[in-house]
DNA sequence: GCACTAACCTATTCACATT
DNA sequence: AATGTGAATAGGTTAGTGC
C-alpha cells in the first residue's frame, strides 16, 4: 500500500468469510440490500465490498444468462422479448438516496474538477457532505454515464461537419469533457 | 511471468418520484 | 406520459497478491 493509491486498498477475505459468501451466493446470486447488509455484519465488512464481490463472482461464474425460471413471478412483470435478469426474484434494493441542493452542489463542483476521483478524495467528499463513500462512487458513475450520453446525443444532432470538429475538440483541448476520455490514468490523486 | 480476483469502468436497465 | 436520477446489472479492464 502506497498512500498515493488511486484505488481503495485490496480487500483480503479470510477463508471463513469466503465460505459464508460462497454459501450465500449459491443460494441467491442476486441478493437484495437486506441480505447484503446482513452479510456485511456477519463477516464484518462493508456492504459495498459485498456488492462488488457478488458482481465479480457472477461474472466469473458465467452468470450472464438467466439463472432459471423457478423463482420468478411471471404473472406480474412479463416482457416476452427480454426474459433475462429482470426475472430474478428480486429482493428490495437499497433505499434511494435523496441529496440536498448543497450536497449536489458540492458533488457537481467536484465532478467538474475531476470526474474520476480516487478513493481518498471520494472519502473526503463523502465525509464533507455526510453520505457513505459508496454513494459518492455511484453518484460519479451515474454522472459520468449521463455525461457521455449527453455528449453522444449532441454529436448526432449536429451536422456531419460539426461532428468532426466537436469530436476533435473532445479528444484534444476541450473543456471538462476531455477528461471523460477512456484513458483515465492521468486522473490520479490530484484533488 | 502468470493466474486469480478485488476494484473499477462504461453502458444499459430498473425503479420510483416529480413534472 | 415524459423526464430525472439513484441503484443494480452485464461485461470489460486495471492492478495487487501469491505462486
Amino acid at each position: 500500500m502506497v498512500g498515493t493509491s488511486h484505488r481503495r486498498s485490496r480487500t483480503k477475505f479470510t477463508e471463513d468469510q469466503l465460505k459464508i459468501l460462497i454459501n450465500t451466493f449459491n443460494q441467491k446470486p442476486y441478493p437484495g440490500y437486506a441480505t447484503k447488509q446482513k452479510l456485511a455484519l456477519e463477516i464484518n465488512t462493508e456492504v459495498s465490498r459485498i456488492q462488488i464481490w457478488f458482481q465479480n463472482r457472477r461474472a466469473r461464474c458465467g452468470f450472464q444468462k438467466t439463472p432459471g425460471p423457478e423463482t420468478l413471478e411471471s404473472s406480474q412483470s412479463h416482457r416476452q422479448d427480454q426474459p433475462d435478469r429482470k426475472f430474478q426474484s428480486r429482493e428490495a434494493r437499497r433505499c434511494r438516496t435523496i441529496y440536498s441542493a448543497s450536497q449536489l452542489c458540492t458533488l457537481i463542483e467536484a465532478f467538474m474538477k475531476n470526474p474520476y476521483p480516487g478513493i481518498d478524495y471520494r472519502e473526503r467528499l463523502a465525509k464533507e457532505i455526510g453520505v457513505p463513500e459508496s454513494r459518492v462512487q455511484i453518484w460519479f458513475q451515474n454522472r459520468r454515464s449521463r455525461f457521455h450520453l449527453q455528449r453522444k446525443r449532441e454529436l448526432v444532432s449536429l451536422e456531419p461537419e460539426e461532428q468532426g470538429k466537436l469530436s476533435e475538440r473532445l479528444q484534444g483541448n476541450g473543456p471538462v469533457v476531455s477528461h471523460l476520455a477512456p484513458k483515465r490514468s492521468s486522473w490520479t490523486t490530484s484533488g
